[in-house]
DNA sequence: CAGGATCCAAAAGGATACTG
DNA sequence: CAGTATCCTTTTGGATCCTG
């Protein structure tokens, strides 16, 4: 029998739905630069705390959203992370949102489709 | 200063992320019928309880993505429930999810694009 | 620098029972 | 029928401090 649990939307909007998630994957698609550190990240969305931050990266990790390198030769150990190809194609799914929240005036005025600085979409 | 509380893309997620919203957002798009009745809401969503679906249909009203009437001079009370335009376009965010969980296996085999009879999109 | 450990508060959701 | 009320468990997230 059927249930909902193996619906593809449901099982989507578990993965992405959770706070902070969408906004890591728009942070680790701005700028020019494909890998970023963990404290570029944790800067870039002021509010996250570190724990907060980490939780949802290793969860994204898991679920093949992001990559992540380790290079751990140096002291400090240093870390990166960017976005994969299935990573990289959720950003349409945001897109879309972008799209509906600005036709129904839900963001600031300076948020333009193709312009929007802090957005990059 | 710029805050996060102000993007588009965060507040529509803000919105939208919620466990059930988008799952109730579908069931009232299925069917031939503009309207849909509180319960046969509930039974298509089997495990969603009362007070779940109660609370989000509220938040939902008010952020208009939902339009309710309610007929009061029988008894039982009858009350039904519709999409707005505004609940109907989110479908494309929806469909985009759906695209995207299909293009990567998350859901069952049968959930075609077209064709998925749960989901109708 | 990149987190992990702890502790705590708040929010969300589930189960169940009840009512105009 | 269309919810509300209550209670309780689980999940999240925030704050803070710590460390290899």
């Amino acid at each position: 029998m059927y249930t909902m649990k193996e619906c593809t939307v449901y099982k989507t909007i578990d993965m992405i739905g959770k706070k902070w998630t969408l906004l890591i994957l728009l942070e680790l698609y701005k700028g020019q630069e494909k890998y970023k550190r963990f404290n570029e990240i944790k800067n870039g969305l002021q509010d996250i705390t570190p724990k907060v931050l980490s939780g949802r990266l290793k969860e994204m990790e898991k679920i093949e959203l992001v990559q992540k390198n380790v290079d751990s030769s140096f002291v400090p150990i240093k870390s990166e992370y960017a976005l994969t190809k299935k990573g990289e194609e959720l950003l349409c799914v945001v897109q879309e949102m972008k799209r509906w929240g600005l036709k129904w005036k839900m963001g600031n005025k300076e948020c333009g489709l193709t312009t929007c600085k802090e957005c990059v979409l």
